[in-house]
DNA sequence: ATATTGATTAGAGTTTACTCTAAGTCAAGT
DNA sequence: ACTTGACTTAGAGTAAACTCTAATCAATAT
């Protein structure tokens, strides 16, 4: 059971990410005899599935809809593949277009090599 | 040689946008006798071209220095470089980030697919 | 005993990248 | 002559996602 110190330093975010996460319904931690937050491992990986979603471009706005989804229980099965299926897309889709812009970066950087080097 | 409106219609963005990036001096354009701004092929590929810097997370920050660059002359070559070849290790940790995401995203929604299957 | 450390809260402030508003000019069409 | 539509400006407003502040409290360290 780890306090919000601990935790925002194991998943490499900060403590204030972590209430303003909370304020926002995506994770809600237990509280100890002193009233403080504490995160155990189902907090953990939950959070570290949260910031796979962040880091792919998933919005706040969707990552809450797939929290409440969860916290509804397993009869919302179906609407959270939807939601997952949907970003997956999304991901795909800036695959293609990181891909193609990592090409043209290739072909631009190539050339100004050729100009760099031939003016030496 | 294109109005403000018909550059946003081609290159999908707004007249707001361009006026905007334009005060960020990311694009100059040239002015025409009545005082209206024209963009030229020269500002179209360049608009394009910030576009896919764009797409692929280049802040708005970084894009004016490479605008910068590109207007101080050829002597900013190697500069350019240096700044393209960043971004372009970005791109490739983002691609990196986006596949991981893809396929746990595949085993988790493959999971759930079992999930919903057996439960009908 | 006091000082530091790390936690708490509500709410304000910041950054990025637009996005829009208001007030106005100008050319073309009816 | 009038309306319409696209343009102009400076500057205000917005949305997203944090990020920080101030005041407070509780447990440890010296």
């Amino acid at each position: 059971m780890l306090t919000i110190g601990e935790t925002a330093e194991v998943l490499g975010i900060s403590a204030h990410t972590l209430r303003y996460y909370e304020k926002e319904r995506i994770v809600l931690p237990l509280r100890d005899a002193g009233g403080d937050r504490r995160y155990d491992e189902s907090h953990i990986s939950w959070l570290k599935f949260v910031i796979k979603l962040k880091e792919t471009q998933m919005p706040i706005a969707a990552i809450q809809k797939y929290a409440s989804l969860v916290r509804e229980g397993e009869h919302t099965a179906e609407a959270r593949v939807k939601l997952l299926a949907e970003h997956k897309r999304s991901i795909r889709a800036q695959l293609e277009t990181l891909t193609a812009a990592d090409e043209m970066l290739e072909r631009k950087i190539a050339g100004y090599r050729t100009l760099i080097g031939s003016s030496r």
